[in-house]
DNA sequence: TCTGGGGTCCTAGGACCC
DNA sequence: TCTGGGGTCCTAGGACCC
């Protein structure tokens, strides 16, 4: 079998870039590239953290996930410019078709980085290094960011080489340059190996990714299980899924929110469930999904997590059959704690259409004729054209989690 | 004036059945 | 007065990604 040609690309600090380059186009004289800056929340509403950050930032140790109150400590001329989720989005597409013209096998890893299958199309194009080179300047010139491109025969590698070199860079990481490029490196640097693996790893006496590539794989596995296996082939160079270029079917659909105070009572907890339920069933209703699970989960004021999830006794895709499982569960599990984050999620999707014919409960069907009345209007006329008339005053969202179209989805699965 | 959100997969333990 | 074991399903919690 012939071997692949994988490009991985990664724009680099997305959303800082995106900001900055949106702002010059608009008129702004200055790069917040240049500055030290970062996208973050805002702390008012309990949303404080760093989403992204400037290179002149990270010279101050700055984290991605650290509150901004310490990132200002850090650094207090720290310049901090709020998320813009729909210009992100426009950015990605845009980049996106760019990329379509030098393959048509791409995968959208996330917002801000894709896999290029090159192996039938490189060659088109010459020598691939060249062409990385060539499709960075392009997007550079055309779209006004910096992106890094990884090239290699497989995903993994393509993605461990376009982390490389950053910002603007061209990496190889073919399977003869492991050792030299990959393996000195610490161990938490290989996809897959978060905080907890890499403490594990660590009291192994296990610190680069070459040590993890040399260790034995039976030790590996029976403490780490199947994950143990995953990332010492990982350390190995060794994995060979394809490129997909076409969206795998989603498995579940969730909201969740970090409430702008505490809440402590059922008024408000079930606003708060209501507002994260509306935007869930409506992208049900949009994807022609029915649900046959709902899982509640709230984290306290003291942090501390849970969740509870039960079946539907038939799927459902109604705002308010989902919404009244959710109110179920949840007192089955809240005893009145405080709580910052209330989250819903459903499962065991199958599509809607059967359950349409099979209805033949009136209030179901008014329900339902409901749910798609006040979707149509939503789409024609803005997400706030209606809203339930408890939430006024009350300091809670009507609606929770905006609907953005076809946002492509972070993965942990290559 | 502290600590986000949306996904997927894996695992341990319990229930239940034969 | 001993105390199986395998299989499946379900659940809560934790791990990882960006």
């Amino acid at each position: 079998m012939n071997e692949q040609l994988i490009f991985h690309l990664d724009v680099n600090s997305a959303y800082l870039s995106w900001e900055a380059a949106y702002r010059l186009q608009h008129g702004s004289k200055i790069d917040l590239r240049e500055i030290p800056s970062a996208v973050g929340g805002d702390p008012a509403s309990r949303h404080g953290i760093i989403l992204a950050k400037s290179t002149p930032a990270k010279k101050f140790n700055i984290k991605t996930g650290e509150t901004l109150f310490s990132a200002r400590q850090k650094c207090p001329n720290l310049v901090i410019v709020p998320p813009n989720y729909q210009l992100y989005m426009k950015c990605s597409n845009a980049l996106l078709d760019v990329l379509k013209e030098y393959s048509p096998k791409i995968q959208r890893f996330s917002v801000d980085e894709c896999f290029m299958d090159m192996t039938h199309t490189a060659k088109l194009w010459g020598d691939p290094l060249r062409l990385a080179y060539q499709i960075k300047e392009r997007i550079k010139k055309e779209l006004g960011f910096t992106v890094s491109i990884g090239i290699s025969t497989c995903k993994l590698l393509a993605k461990m080489a376009s982390d490389l070199k950053k910002p603007d860079g061209v990496t190889t990481l073919f399977h003869e340059e492991i050792a030299e490029k990959m393996w000195p490196l610490p161990v938490e640097n290989l996809f897959m190996v978060g905080p907890a693996t890499k403490k594990k790893l660590s009291s192994y006496g296990i610190h680069t990714i070459g040590q993890l590539a040399q260790a034995n794989p039976d030790f590996l596995a029976k403490r780490l299980k199947s994950h143990g296996i995953l990332i010492w082939n990982y350390a190995n160079g060794r994995e060979n899924s394809p490129v997909r270029s076409t969206a795998i079917a989603i498995k579940g659909i969730g909201n969740s929110t970090t409430t702008p105070f505490d809440v402590d009572n059922w008024r408000e907890v079930k606003m708060v469930l209501l507002s994260l339920v509306e935007t869930i069933g409506s992208r049900l209703r949009q994807g022609g999904w029915a649900a046959g699970l709902v899982a509640v989960s709230f984290k306290t004021s003291t942090f501390e997590s849970f969740s509870h999830q039960g079946k539907l006794s038939t799927p459902a895709d109604c705002t308010n059959e989902i919404y009244q499982k959710a109110c179920e569960l949840l007192s089955e599990c809240w005893y009145g704690q405080p709580l910052r984050h209330l989250g819903v999620r459903v499962g065991e999707l199958c599509t809607n259409d059967f359950i349409q014919l099979s209805l033949l409960n009136w209030d179901r069907e008014k329900l339902s004729r409901l749910d798609k009345t006040v979707d149509a209007l939503r789409t024609k006329y803005g997400s706030k054209v209606i809203v339930r008339s408890s939430f006024l005053h009350s300091g809670i969202k009507p609606l929770t989690g905006g609907i953005i179209e076809d946002y492509p989805l972070m993965s942990s699965i290559l």
